[in-house]
DNA sequence: GACATATTTTCACAAACATGCAAATATCAG
DNA sequence: CTGATATTTGCATGTTTGTGAAAATATGTC
């Protein structure tokens, strides 16, 4: 794994590893359907701006996806993305030496 | 998934989510046998001390294990134990909802 | 004991970060 | 156009964090 990669699965962790965005996370996987950002306000006591911009960071990463529908932002979880990473690099860790030669 | 639980995972996934950290995490993961700190130290261009703080928050994450020998440190990675909590934070963003009724 | 090696701790510091508030922007309803 | 609602941005602030250098600690060798 080149240092680019590492550095792309780094940031993706970190964006994850915040108590409030982690929340934000959780409260999407929760949804059946997306959410605008007020409604996410909800779940984590905090002000409105602080929101916008987790979701800001979360969407840089590729964790959420965003779409505008009149004023409203509307988000939803980039499940299997996420989800296929996380699995990749538990391989990683789990496989170790033999995950290329098996 | 309660408060705690999540700052947990919150806290693991910050330990994991900063370059060098994750640098050391994959340098272990490619070595057969556990390593002491100096042996570590080389794959990340930094200070000795700097390695031994972020072990250190490694080892609180349980990330990694530490055994003493002499004068140096062992250090090895809890593979399945962080390969499985990847995983199962995998599953909780793929599954969504029907991950209990399932 | 004296010295070398491995590691941790303390200190200082700059950069990054999370936060709240107020102002700005965007869009809808009337 | 006016006002209301949703969201972002700018600013200020306190906190955390990553870092290197030096001192301290621990343990091995002679």
């Amino acid at each position: 794994m080149d240092s680019k990669h590492r550095q792309e699965l780094a940031d993706l962790l970190k964006a994850l590893g915040e108590y409030n965005r982690l929340s934000l996370v959780y409260q999407l996987c929760q949804c059946e359907r997306p959410q605008n950002a007020m409604c996410l306000c909800e779940c984590c006591s905090v002000d409105a701006s602080v929101v916008s911009r987790h979701l800001k960071v979360l969407a840089q990463e590729g964790v959420v996806q965003m779409k505008k529908k009149g004023r409203e932002r509307i988000y939803s979880l980039n499940r299997a993305e996420i989800a296929h990473k996380l699995r990749e690099f538990a391989d990683e860790i789990e496989g170790g030496l033999e995950a290329k030669s098996a």
